[in-house]
DNA sequence: GTGCTTGGTTGCGAAAAACGCTATAATTCA
DNA sequence: TGAATTATAGCGTTTTTCGCAACCAAGCAC
């Protein structure tokens, strides 16, 4: 076994002591193992160095040249090693370094961004690394360490946190309410200039479905709509509902402030609205891993703690 | 096994390769192992240090923050120990290094010193630290690399090399032979002055036996003689040879020159002289070990090629 | 979509090693 | 000279290692 690979860290340690306290029995009883071990353990080192690192006998264990010549080697990486393990453990104990966020883009800009001044400055040596993009995840090949996903989740790879549910709402401004009137049914919306969002899979249906009036639960029902405005940008689709230009189908977490201050106005609000016909979450997204870094949990303990409970945008 | 002492130098040379290749297969080809290897290798690296070091999937290997860090560390342990064995091996290919010798306090006066220049400038990395002691051996308590020792050896935990075979001869100065004669046999020794080396075991003994006449052997007879001085060192008893103060039984390697040079005087030539009954040996001691270094074997062979055969102390 | 290939992981069994115990040789202490 | 201590070699048991095959996920070709 002339390899160097062979060499184990405890090997590197054994030698150490045994260099320092000069008797393997000590470092034996020290480390509480049997002496044969110690002196195989060197052996191993020197078998594998093919070198002689101390000269022994039974009464004297005397460093060789080479052997005080690997001592500081030994020393050194022993002392890496150690150093290595103690930034790793600060990682653990207190968050540190790179965490990469990826978001979808306007509920990053609206629900993260504006929370990470209050983060950094709760995790200092925390350095948050924000992508957002719409487009329906890049796994693992972006190496994003937390990914806040919207939709119907089902992936074994991952863990995930779910945030919460979230509530479409159709809406309009004010202003348009009175120039154009209030649909009263899904079947009024033909008639009314839709804005919607079109996203890499197409652009968003509409789907409708009354309230549930006591045990009968309807099904969704496909509204067709009339787009005066499509665009992969909800910011765009969004001020331009604020500015009149027509209905919105957006979920609670985009328009749900606007709704709460007037500057948007809920419609058909007898009828739960979708665009998908699955349940969609909110949820944080975390490679599965058997360590999961300190760095990630923090980061989803945060944002689950500012968005509160309900979260903060919802309606009631 | 949270035990950071399991980490092999193995584990750190695949984490790197894996790190720099990006992929497990890769390395798990390029070294030769199964790709299980190179997986559980980082697994158990993982482990040891608690913390996840690549997020991976079956189409990606993306280190982790902690990942990178640990890369650094890794790739300082793994540099550090290349240059261990850099070092170390330069020391097998060229004799560098300190080397202790020890040597009986004359014999290293007289044969050891003088060479050591030459030694020194064949071997400009050799550092040569010579203590020279009567005492008779201090095997490894003193940690010597190479001692010279004169007498019967025997000692399983050392190597030797025997440099030859030592002489006793009984000489005194032509001065003194002038004055007091010159004794025929042994029985004449009580009437001659003696000068006797005194050693920690004793004054010497002085032996003669006929020198074989025939298939005869004769066997050692202890001649009791009158100390004029004793003196456990040999420079000195030899000066006062010189100078005429009496007898003196050096071996060959001690007064060969002198001899040679007529300096002093071969006595009683028809007698074999000794100061023990076994054949004494010049050898040099090594301690036994399974990687006996360079600078050790180097050193002998330099002196057993700078003595010569017949040493060039000896008479014929 | 459907098959095909690639890549990381896991289970399993044979091979290898690690490890403690004991014995042994060497050396010091009383 | 015994008693004690120490490093090491031999041993048998326990643990680990490691390749093979199976598996699952992910991309690619068609």
């Amino acid at each position: 076994m002339n390899d160097l690979n062979a060499i184990s860290i405890r090997n590197l340690l054994f030698f150490i002591s045994v260099f320092d306290a000069q008797s393997f029995s000590i470092v034996a009883r020290r480390e509480e193992v049997s002496a044969s071990m110690v002196s195989r353990s060197v052996q191993q080192l020197e078998d594998a160095l093919g070198q002689q690192l101390f000269y022994r006998n039974t009464r004297a264990v005397i460093p060789t040249e080479a052997g005080r010549i690997f001592a500081d080697y030994a020393r050194a990486m022993a002392e890496q090693l150690s150093e290595a393990q103690k930034e790793l453990q600060d990682k653990t104990l207190q968050p540190a370094g790179v965490v990469r966020v990826n978001a979808p883009v306007f509920f990053g800009q609206k629900h993260i961004a504006p929370w990470l001044a209050e983060l950094s400055n709760r995790y200092p040596k925390l350095q948050i690394e924000l992508s957002l993009t719409d487009d329906f995840i890049y796994p693992h090949r972006e190496a994003a360490d937390l990914i806040f996903r919207i939709g119907a989740l089902a992936d074994s790879s991952f863990h995930a946190r779910v945030i919460g549910t979230q509530t479409y709402y159709l809406a309009a401004s004010p202003d348009y309410i009175n120039k154009h009137g209030e649909p009263k049914t899904p079947a009024d919306l033909p008639q009314h200039q839709a804005l919607v969002y079109r996203g890499s899979s197409g652009p968003n249906r509409w789907l409708f479905k009354e309230k549930h009036d006591g045990e009968k639960q309807a099904s969704w029902v496909h509204s067709p709509v009339k787009a005066v405005l499509t665009s992969n940008n909800a910011d765009s689709l969004f001020t331009a509902a604020l500015t009149g230009m027509g209905l919105v189908l957006f979920p609670d977490w985009l328009i749900g402030d606007s709704l709460k201050q007037g500057k948007l106005v809920l419609l058909l609000p007898d009828y739960e609205a979708a665009i998908k016909t699955e349940p969609q979450c909110i949820a944080a997204i975390y490679p599965h891993v058997r360590h999961p870094p300190l760095n990630v949990r923090v980061l989803i303990d945060y944002f689950i703690e500012v968005y509160g409970s309900p979260l903060y945008w919802q309606l009631e």
